[in-house]
DNA sequence: AAACTTAATCGTAATATTGCAATAAATAAA
DNA sequence: TTTATTTATTGCAATATTACGATTAAGTTT
């Protein structure tokens, strides 16, 4: 086992599972905080913040990403990431 | 590895974490949304209501108590669980 | 006491997550 | 075009989560 039966519950239940998954580690939580501190910055300036590797806050990076939580855009050769109001509303506001 | 940092960042952030976490799972959301409905039930309740073996939902139920999202009180042979009002309303109003 | 009810725990298998070194990819600057 | 810069990806090891059958524990009923 070990796979999470997500068909066995209703797509409100599912998306609302996913939010708070991707909230449900302190590095993500204070990529946000951070992301919500300085309103937009590269992955670089998280490394620095974070007590992690750079694969490491890629990662989070792409789950925060995957869950809609987060957007990022290419600025130059860096990627600006900033909070996904559209999202981060719906669950938050 | 496999085991978050959690001494890395600050109890503020370790807690939110803690409790996204415990609703990062659609059947934990889906008991969470059964309680506030019902107000309060036992165990068996909830087994009936979801497609998951009673040792399944027992487990789920100890993870939002650790979390302090639910309380559980002795009724008769049973348990009676419910919202903790307290850790809710800080975390969600 | 014996039978029943209710829920927790144990044990185990399948799968997911976390973390990082090494590497790759892609753009910018020289 | 070589050299930086910046981020993503790969591969892997350690650990955590999910799920449930079997069992246990504790109270209730007969």
């Amino acid at each position: 086992m070990g796979a999470t039966k997500t068909d066995h519950f209703t797509d409100q239940q599912n998306e609302l599972a996913t939010l708070a998954k991707a909230l449900g580690h302190p590095a993500r939580v204070a990529i946000i905080e951070y992301l919500i501190k300085v309103d937009a910055c590269i992955c670089g300036d998280i490394v620095n913040e974070l007590p992690l590797a750079q694969p490491t806050v890629s990662q989070h990076l792409k789950e925060l990403k995957n869950a809609g939580l987060i957007k990022g855009s290419i600025e130059g050769n860096a990627i600006c990431y900033c909070i996904d109001d559209q999202t981060w509303n719906r669950f938050h506001g």
